[in-house]
DNA sequence: ACCCAGGGTCGTC
DNA sequence: GACGACCCTGGG
């Protein structure tokens, strides 16, 4: 992998599972949106960034060398082997290895702890496209302004201490609907109570979840996307509709309780189980695998 | 026009 | 544990 900057962008050569459509449409980010060209842009920790995949080149466009390094490479999760992840998913059974083959070019991104709970508070019982919507009213209002491209200007997420400035009305009129009450709650908790959400990381599994929990909004399933995607717990398997369909229709039986499934994933796929469930939702929402 | 589902959670029983 | 309600809206 050779790395180097060019006009403010920079090019990795020869790049080995990375693929900017499955990492921004598996469902775990809903701040990147395709370009008229094909790349993605995308605002996280207060940059834009956009990325264009070209045969054997990544272009990181808008960035230079330092930006790289201290925000994108540990953002992209780009230390870890997913080879070597695919390879072991992949012989586990020909139904993983099917969805690994599929979303060959998936990683996890190591999104921000208070971004991402408020947008998996945002995403119960709501469309993708609709959740996008609300995270990007919420930015585009009371976010920071961070820059313009592309003809098109960027926002910030709102910070907790802005955040915790709105009233229930001004939170509802960005699209929340009715989990205006949980992200005023939650991050009065936050604020309020002193709640560190960025030391949760450092507990084990269990522990995470459990404070998470007490967040309002925050269930089981919405908790563990939140461990998965911003805490580096990948000893967890949030169990969506989409995952429930596709373990029904490749593992288990119809009829076993979300808990259940979520267990049989873990005890399956033990500290990759988060990987899998990834290639698994990937997979099973772009074919639409069990939908009636 | 009407109905339904969407990366679930909450309150109640 | 099981059940219904829930803001909103694009798509059937």
């Amino acid at each position: 992998m050779k790395i180097y900057e060019k006009n403010n962008s920079v090019i990795v050569e020869d790049m080995k599972d990375f693929d900017p459509k499955h990492i921004f449409e598996c469902g775990q980010c809903f701040r990147w949106n395709e370009e008229e060209d094909g790349s993605y842009t995308g605002v996280a920790f207060k940059k834009i960034l956009n990325i264009k995949k070209e045969d054997n080149l990544v272009y990181f466009n808008n960035t230079n060398l330092e930006d790289f390094h201290n925000i994108w490479y540990k953002y992209f999760d780009l230390d870890r082997d997913y080879s070597k992840i695919k390879e072991e998913l992949s012989k586990m059974d020909k139904y993983l290895n099917e969805a690994v083959k599929f979303g060959y070019g998936i990683r996890i991104l190591n999104q921000d702890e208070w971004e991402i709970l408020i947008s998996f508070i945002i995403s119960a019982n709501n469309r993708i496209s609709m959740i996008k919507r609300a995270i990007e009213n919420l930015s585009m209002n009371y976010g920071e302004y961070i820059g313009e491209y592309k003809g098109k200007k960027h926002y910030a997420f709102p910070s907790i201490e802005k955040m915790n400035s709105l009233t229930q009305e001004q939170i509802r009129e960005c699209g929340t609907g009715f989990r205006d009450q949980y992200i005023k709650d939650t991050t009065f908790i936050i604020k309020n109570d002193n709640e560190d959400i960025y030391k949760y990381k450092n507990l084990d599994t269990d522990m995470c979840k459990k404070g998470l929990l007490q967040f309002c909004g925050v269930g089981p399933k919405v908790a563990d996307c939140i461990m998965l995607f911003s805490m580096e717990k990948y000893d967890t398997f949030p169990v969506d509709v989409w995952v429930k369909r596709v373990m029904e229709e490749f593992y288990v039986d119809e009829n076993l309780s979300l808990k259940k499934i979520r267990e049989y994933g873990i005890n399956k796929f033990s500290n990759l189980s988060g990987f899998a469930q990834q290639y698994l939702f990937y997979y099973a929402r772009e074919l639409g695998i069990g939908k009636k």
